[in-house]
DNA sequence: GCGACAG
DNA sequence: ATCTTGTCGC
């Protein structure tokens, strides 16, 4: 099965990013709000931090020209880089005063230039977004997959399970490793994760549902990585996620069950197994709310459904074993 | 003190 | 997601 469309020639978020901090002149600075605006979205600035991190970013990025949005400067995650901060914005005539930048208004540099990547994958979704189906009837299913990655590094392994839906069955089970090309920004798992499966998912029986570890419409715009699988693979998919992306939860039939509303439309449900914190369910496509958790409930043997589970411990054994 | 957005 | 030792509980 060949790539999907919407997930070829994704940009290089990490060299855009990097791309956009270039352009801070000597002297100046701006914050990571900005450069993830100028990427296309504001809620990519922990990627953005994370970009710049001494690990990550180009000999020839002014990294230290990039501080918080309130002028206070931070450094990288496990590294001392904050006095180093401090002393390459003193170099280029910057004062910094207690840790803050002491004329951040007026040295701000905010004529930033980018193609906005972010926003053309959030057009891309939005077109997508239209071809999800979420019926009220049910339809007839006899298996259920789970797929789930797991992360070294720049490596991925997915894994994905086949159960039989009456016994349980395991009846089919396939791996793969890979090289992760996209970042994790919430609201874009998709083009993260969905080109590592996509070789796993082609050619599932009929009949099969696919759950996946994330969200389905319960995402900020309707499209979580569960209904983008749905409409890219041509299968009904069901999201699970283990935290809430949005959204608020409202008083359910019985104790361990609510629903969750999104801007007034009800987009799923938050469902605690006994004393386990609760899981997120939402259709991602081709299958309604109530078949979603009724599918979900029939495999919950813990906070985990069992097919996520296992796709999620042969995928982590997975990783594991190619340590060396 | 508030916010803390799936994996 | 991952970083991580011992520790609490079924």
């Amino acid at each position: 099965m060949m790539l999907h469309e919407s997930l070829k020639d994704l940009p290089d978020l990490w060299a855009e990013a990097q791309e956009i901090v270039r352009q801070v002149p000597r002297g100046r600075v701006t914050t990571y709000g900005r450069v993830a605006e100028a990427l296309g979205d504001r809620a990519s600035s922990k990627f953005v931090w994370l970009a710049l991190t001494p690990s990550e970013r180009a000999e020839d990025v002014p990294w230290h020209r990039v501080v918080r949005s309130d002028g206070s400067l931070v450094g990288s995650r496990s590294s001392d880089t904050l006095a180093e901060k401090a002393t390459l914005l003193s170099g280029e005539g910057v004062a910094v005063t207690s840790g803050k930048i002491a004329d951040f208004r007026d040295l701000l540099y905010d004529d930033l230039k980018s193609s906005s990547p972010l926003s053309a994958l959030r057009a891309k979704q939005m077109r997508l977004r239209e071809r999800v189906k979420v019926p009220r009837s049910d339809v007839r299913l006899s298996r259920v997959a789970g797929v789930d990655v797991s992360y070294d590094g720049n490596r991925a392994f997915a894994s994905l399970v086949t159960l039989d839906f009456e016994s349980e069955e395991l009846l089919d089970e396939r791996s793969r490793s890979s090289e992760v090309r996209f970042p994790y920004i919430p609201s874009y798992l998709a083009f993260r994760e969905l080109p590592l499966v996509a070789p796993l998912v082609s050619s599932l029986d009929e009949e099969t549902v696919l759950m996946y570890d994330g969200n389905g419409i319960l995402h900020p715009h309707g499209f979580g990585v569960a209904c983008h699988a749905g409409i890219v693979f041509d299968v009904p998919t069901i999201g699970v996620a283990k935290r809430l992306l949005c959204g608020t939860l409202s008083g359910g039939q019985n104790a361990n069950v609510s629903k969750v509303l999104n801007h007034g439309e009800m987009v799923g449900y938050a469902v605690a197994h006994g004393e386990h914190k609760p899981i997120y369910i939402s259709p991602g496509h081709g299958i309604s709310r109530s078949q979603s958790l009724f599918i979900v409930r029939r495999f919950l043997k813990s906070r985990i459904p069992i097919p996520l589970q296992m796709a999620h411990e042969r995928a982590n054994a997975l990783r594991r074993s190619a340590d060396d």
